[in-house]
DNA sequence: TGGTCGTTTCAGTCACTACTGAAACTAAAG
DNA sequence: CTTTAGTTTCAGTAGTGACTGAAACGACCA
């Protein structure tokens, strides 16, 4: 690979990283770790390849790949008759993620239920919880059909698919 | 209205503003403004009458206040012949979030996409970033959807409607 | 059983963000 | 024009969380 094509691919992970930082609230490393991850040569990448990719410390590689193993967007691999453990994306990522905002969803809605027993169901207030419940329930509805959905067709996109997002596309 | 009743109302409202923090890293303030806002009587607030009611300090509520008026959440009302400006949450409040999702989700997409034009489009790394993109897609079309199909239907859930989530689970 | 490679733990530092409380400001009312 | 109710600004503070670098740990190899 070219030493401009490698710039530019660190670029782009740290454009990724920035977004998970901004919109997601990710920590800086958390996202180039895992913008990483997704566009390293080979899949397995050991923490110090990591870090030295991304230009971190190796000690913080430790709570960063915890938390990502944890959510369950990296999974560790351990060869036998290897001292060094490898991390690789698994391989339905980012359905997990969407997986997460399931269950967060139906504890949120936990919250609104109890605020609907807890007023008189014919208030006006009562029915600004229930306006938020129906939301959350519509999210929790579609994003599980998202995930099913996801599941039975493999997760894989086709393979030779030409990206073609509905906003322009560009350079 | 009991102070038993009121006691249990400001419980609720701490519960729903520090799930607010856990899952969208909201400020504890922000959540409790949010969380206020959904069940006060009357709708319409002044700033110093929920700093009293949540705890905080006058001089929080302006930064509070300010962004959950830019997120579209709560509108400003300035009656002519008074100093004081009442704030409530707006009409379809919950439904300016997924909006923002959406937005989000586009200009992540926007990102992807040219993480797919700078890879080989048949080697293994894109396939990462292709599947990346799928599941955001796919996000981004039901979100879409969630949004038209309610702003179609008013917003307005049934008005008597008894709660009932598929699960109760908590933190 | 040492030796070495790699990861993890841990203490310290740094930056950042949220909140408070007082003072400044604005606008209605007398 | 002064008074007064209300909000906003601002400086200061406390608390939190992320990252680093060094030391401890564990596991494979001779």
């Amino acid at each position: 690979m070219s030493a401009d094509a490698h710039d530019r691919l660190m670029e782009w992970v740290d454009r990724i990283a920035s977004h998970l930082t901004a919109v997601d609230g990710l920590p800086p490393i958390t996202g180039r770790v895992l913008g990483w991850l997704m566009v390293c040569e080979p899949v397995e990448q050991s923490a110090g390849q990591i870090a030295e990719a991304i230009g971190a410390s190796r000690g913080s590689m430790t709570p960063n790949l915890r938390q990502l193993t944890g959510v369950g967007f990296v999974e560790r691999i351990n060869r036998p008759g290897s001292r060094t453990t490898y991390y690789r994306l698994v391989d339905n990522a980012w359905q997990a993620v969407v997986e997460q905002q399931v269950a967060a969803l139906r504890s949120f809605r936990a919250i609104t239920a109890e605020g609907i027993d807890l007023l008189d169901a014919r208030s006006e207030r009562s029915r600004r919880v229930r306006q938020a419940d129906h939301v959350l329930q519509r999210l929790q509805d579609v994003l599980s059909d998202v995930v099913s959905t996801d599941e039975a067709e493999g997760g894989a996109p086709a393979p030779a698919h030409r990206s073609t997002p509905d906003s322009g596309e560009q350079s």
